[in-house]
DNA sequence: CAGTGGTCTAGACCACCAG
DNA sequence: TGGTGGTCTAGACCACTGC
């Protein structure tokens, strides 16, 4: 009695499940691709894209000759959205203005020199901004951007447009880590952020890097409380 | 001069260089597969899998008929892993440890009833307990499970095996949304994680729903100042 | 309606690596 | 070294949807 399945999200699912209900049990070798397609009535390709994305979901374990494993223990994933802050605010129905508090050259201190590489300057642009939300303090923004990788930032106006938008659109995609904790808030930020010091603040820590592994940018966001980043699953 | 690209992964590349260097500028519609495949000497299906990667990561919109735009506003997007706490503790050269504080059966609040759904019994497994790193506090988690979906919870020993890792490993995986945020110690949680109330916590707030939509589990993490939860863009 | 992307097929070659 | 997954091909049909 083979399943008859006809796309390969019916077989993702059908895989899923034998899974799920141990017919196939953590750390065990399943079926070839090749026998599956069989057991399934399709082509190998539409058995692989099934297989495929079960791997990149953390779910399957494959390896070429060793064949597919079922994950010992399966990490489960999560996908967190990073948009542009305006259009964040905006679809919350907020009215976003930001300002630039700060635009300095400088030389930065050892952490980012240390992801920017040792680059042929040792200075690199300092922007510190406010994001607002209806004229009230959203987001305080930090930001160190590499002039080695990125020198058109020197002759952008940051004024009119955020860094955070301008560099979105402007640097090449490629790796980045992030960083999510839990800060209580300065004198300093209190301040800008419009709360009381003591408050805690949610701070969020990122720095992207170019094709060739160099730094791009890092940046500090300190939301007030309340704020919340959200991913889905 | 077309340019000469071998597989999948280059296209992806050239396609993404296009973009990045305005050739094909934010909201514009790019060739349709049937041209690039030409264009690239390549199959079809190869250009799809180039493309598919790149609408994936957000870059691209496709839509039939309507054909392929670049997306005005790249949403980066970030992985997070969301490992089993015990592994979590361990890939950090720490000793795992937990204890249960609260197990009872009890009408949940609104908000999670609503999650679980207007289910047949109106009551859920209340589950508390504190994650140990080398004998200290790490974490305090706050469980509701749904003993309607998951009725084995309320045979399950939750003293041996922690509900965190025990669910991974025994619901069906679905989706799911998780939430970040920054909260104050009050005077019970930092008894609890042997901390100052009035400190900063780290507060995740997650659930997961089983492949029906109906809610398996919803349970909040509060992690010590120090912690933060890390991902890859 | 017609052109786009979404998917499937049957076959092929290759890289890798455990036995 | 043989079997596995990774990838590509040339072709096909279909679902969707803008025109």
């Amino acid at each position: 009695m083979t399943a008859a399945a006809k796309g390969w999200r019916e077989i993702k699912a059908e895989v899923a499940r034998r899974i799920q209900d141990r017919r196939w049990p953590p750390g065990s070798v399943i079926p070839a691709e090749t026998e599956l397609a069989i057991e399934f009535g399709c082509a190998r390709a539409t058995v692989n894209r099934a297989m495929r994305e079960l791997a990149d979901a953390g779910i399957l374990v494959r390896k070429r000759r060793a064949g597919t494993r079922v994950a010992e223990h399966p990490v489960r994933q999560a996908r967190l959205d990073i948009p542009v802050i305006r259009l964040e605010v905006e679809a919350a129905g907020g009215r976003y203005t930001h300002r630039l508090l700060l635009r300095a050259v400088r030389r930065p201190p050892a952490r980012v020199r240390a992801l920017f590489g040792g680059s042929t300057s040792s200075t690199a642009l300092r922007l510190d901004a406010l994001h607002l939300a209806d004229d009230r303090p959203y987001a305080v923004e930090s930001r160190w951007v590499n002039t080695d990788t990125v020198p058109k930032a020197l002759d952008t106006d940051f004024d009119r447009v955020s860094a955070n938008e301008w560099l979105v659109q402007n640097t090449p995609f490629a790796g980045g880590q992030y960083r999510v904790s839990a800060q209580l808030a300065g004198v300093d930020v209190a301040e800008v952020l419009g709360c009381a010091a003591g408050d805690p603040v949610l701070l969020v820590e990122r720095h992207t890097l170019d094709t060739a592994g160099r730094g791009i940018t890092e940046v500090r966001l300190r939301y007030a409380a309340g704020h919340a980043v959200r991913g889905a699953m």
